[in-house]
DNA sequence: TTGTATTTTTTTGTATACAATCATTTTGGC
DNA sequence: GCCAAAATGATTGTATACAAAAAAATACAA
């Protein structure tokens, strides 16, 4: 039926990064680790058939963990299956992204009007030694791209709603797809930092609307960042 | 550590009521449908213990596919898992219905707002034949709570964004936990096909701004129904 | 050459055996 | 009788063999 590219059979050189695998996490648990890794540093590409021997013997595990992390990948939508036929890492369209961003703008602003109303006083300063720390990486893009994901991370969490801290997380990996950040347009960093600022200003306020406010046009301003930079296929 | 309390053993004496099980869908789907439906009637309450192999015996398979398809509740947030120690159907606490119901005022806006926007004559056309249906239903809890999933499906779809689609699709089965529907109390039938309507006839006129305004009060008519009723456990 | 039937290969789907881990019970000592 | 430590049992985690389905390759005729 439908025939499913070739693609490259090499597997990234590097296998583990970080610890070998702790004897507490599952092999399954490492595997997806693994994957959805190698899937954010775009060493495995949209559009990657994903072969379970192939994953398996990539980690050094059997196709049983292999296969329940992949299982895993699709529900996040980063890898999409056809029955009996295999699975791709997900390759999003342009219309997916508008619509990615459009749900996030919305849980974006939800997210800091509940933080401006629930946030503790911790939060309230990891969120300030995100915006500090962000000053010193302004010129390293990928630096800025990861402080971003933790400065997001740090407001879902302060907006103490387990639901949209879980959604927003998926959302934002599935937009890890994506090839390239936008923190590689210049001046794009100097401009999220901005934002930021206005976003913190606003919570440390208790200003529930104005934080709202801010985080939507930030997300805005994301979004266009991301659409001028065109992306790979359809 | 967690002492996982012991728990009624025996398993609704009917397996399947729906066909037996298509050559097309995989064991594994297979599982997954019986345990959701289960779930969702009430058969399988929560807090009760999910064993691998009791699960697999109860619908004739191995304990593969069993296993695949609780892994797939864990991620719907339907079941909670605890490492070695075996899953065991969610249980909503007060707090968490609360957070359910706050990101789904949001969401279920942001819906009827994108519905008033864009969806067609077709969608709109069935949404009325919705409403038609409901003032037919309205003595009947269960049928009313069938139509009223239906009903806010259709919404969804015609958001035309999969990602809210694919989101709202999930919080609204997490509610689906709890054991009783907000339309088993005297009068809620009647007052959601009034505030249905009110929706769909923003809707039709392409009203954004009072699709989304008609679609949180709703919502939040919804939520205080629920509150009202009080629930299990903490 | 082209279209079609048939075989082969590849890959996922499933069953099952075994290992690891945690909870419980039993045993031994005091 | 009570506590600790070892044995037991239950249940999940993992590996692997086999079945089934689909895709690809091949053979063969028109």
């Amino acid at each position: 039926m439908n025939k499913l590219e070739a693609l490259p059979k090499a597997w990234p050189t590097e296998i583990t990064t970080g610890p070998p695998r702790s004897a507490e996490t599952s092999r399954g648990q490492h595997v997806y680790t693994q994957l959805t890794a190698a899937i954010q540093t775009g060493r495995l590409q949209p559009g990657t058939r994903l072969r379970e021997v192939e994953i398996a013997a990539w980690v050094g595990v059997s196709r049983t963990p292999g296969r329940e992390a992949l299982k895993r990948l699709e529900a996040d939508g980063l890898a999409q299956a056809t029955p009996h036929a295999g699975m791709t890492v997900t390759t999003l369209s342009r219309q997916q992204i508008i619509e990615l961003y459009a749900i996030r703008i919305e849980l974006e602003g939800m997210a800091a009007r509940l933080a401006a109303q629930f946030a503790t006083d911790d939060e309230i300063a990891t969120l300030q030694a995100h915006l500090r720390a962000a000053e010193a990486t302004l010129d390293d893009a990928a630096a800025s791209a990861d402080g971003n994901r933790a400065f997001h991370a740090c407001i879902y969490r302060a907006s103490h709603n387990r639901y949209l801290l879980q959604t927003l997380d998926s959302l934002s990996t599935a937009l890890a797809l994506l090839p390239t950040t936008t923190y590689d347009i210049a001046g794009r960093p100097a401009a999220a930092l901005a934002e930021h600022r206005a976003i913190v200003e606003a919570i440390w306020a208790n200003a529930a609307d104005e934080a709202e406010a801010a985080a939507r046009t930030h997300m805005q301003g994301a979004q266009r960042a991301r659409l001028k930079l065109g992306f790979n296929s359809p």
